[in-house]
DNA sequence: GCGACAG
DNA sequence: ATCTTGTCGC
């Protein structure tokens, strides 16, 4: 049903190692893709009592953003919960459903954070560095910087800042009066087209529609793999 | 020692 | 992340 795939790390030990052995292939030159014409969204979704988590990823086209490909799988989480180390929780089953997608998205869309991480490194370094594709981190939470309220209205935005003043991502106001989401960037992009991607992809509610539709597709599968088949009735 | 801590 | 439907409010 699945590929194989490396020795996954089971100790923060073995997690930090992999995570500097794969930090070489991350591109933070600041270039950005010429053409974007699709835009993936990725999420995992999590059971309460068990171990099962769901993958999932939807492809956008760019400009309408309407879904053109999907994907989604259902497995067993591969390491616990740790802030710092989260890719090594989301990556097996995201690059699960990335290997079932029919196209090549042009830009990843990720749940969590980009370089704004206390080693720099977040889930969406890790997914661009392993796909070779762009990559963004869109949070809704802060995990590691400072910084100043952004103005009110959409598109209004603050620099995430860490203790030197190094600019780690963008507070970026989606929607009027929404609490604003965590923009990072994770791999071959810079901040600023990173952020306008966001807010592209942001018309009407606070989160992406990347990050919307993979979210609720991750759930749909989990559930129906936790309910038997899938089918409704009985 | 006391908080903070992506999902 | 997840437990959880309808409901109050802009």
């Amino acid at each position: 049903m699945r590929g194989d795939r490396e020795a996954w790390p089971t100790t923060v030990d073995q997690a930090e190692a992999a995570e500097r052995a794969l930090r070489p292939l991350v591109d933070l030159s600041g270039r950005s893709p010429a053409r974007v014409r699709t835009v993936a969204g990725l999420d995992v979704a999590y059971a309460t009592g068990s171990e099962r988590v769901a993958g999932a990823v939807v492809v956008l086209d760019a400009t309408t953003l309407r879904p053109v490909d999907e994907a989604a799988v259902v497995g067993t989480a591969a390491f616990p919960y740790v802030p710092g180390l989260f890719a090594f929780r989301e990556l097996p089953p995201l690059l699960d459903a990335l290997e079932r997608l029919t196209t090549t998205p042009d830009l990843l869309l990720c749940d969590g954070h980009g370089i704004a991480h206390p080693r720099r490194f977040g889930l969406a370094c890790h997914l661009g560095a392993r796909t070779g594709l762009p990559s963004v981190g869109v949070a809704k939470n802060r995990l590691v910087g400072d910084h100043e309220a952004p103005g009110p209205r959409r598109g209004d935005h603050a620099d995430l800042l860490d203790a030197d003043g190094t600019t780690l991502g963008r507070v970026l106001r989606t929607q009027d009066g929404i609490r604003p989401v965590h923009v990072s960037v994770g791999h071959a992009i810079g901040l600023a087209p990173a952020a306008e991607w966001v807010l592209r992809c942001s018309p009407r509610f606070r989160l992406p529609e990347t990050t919307r539709l993979a979210d609720q597709l991750s759930r749909r599968a989990l559930r129906a793999a936790t309910s038997g088949t899938g089918v409704s009735g009985w």
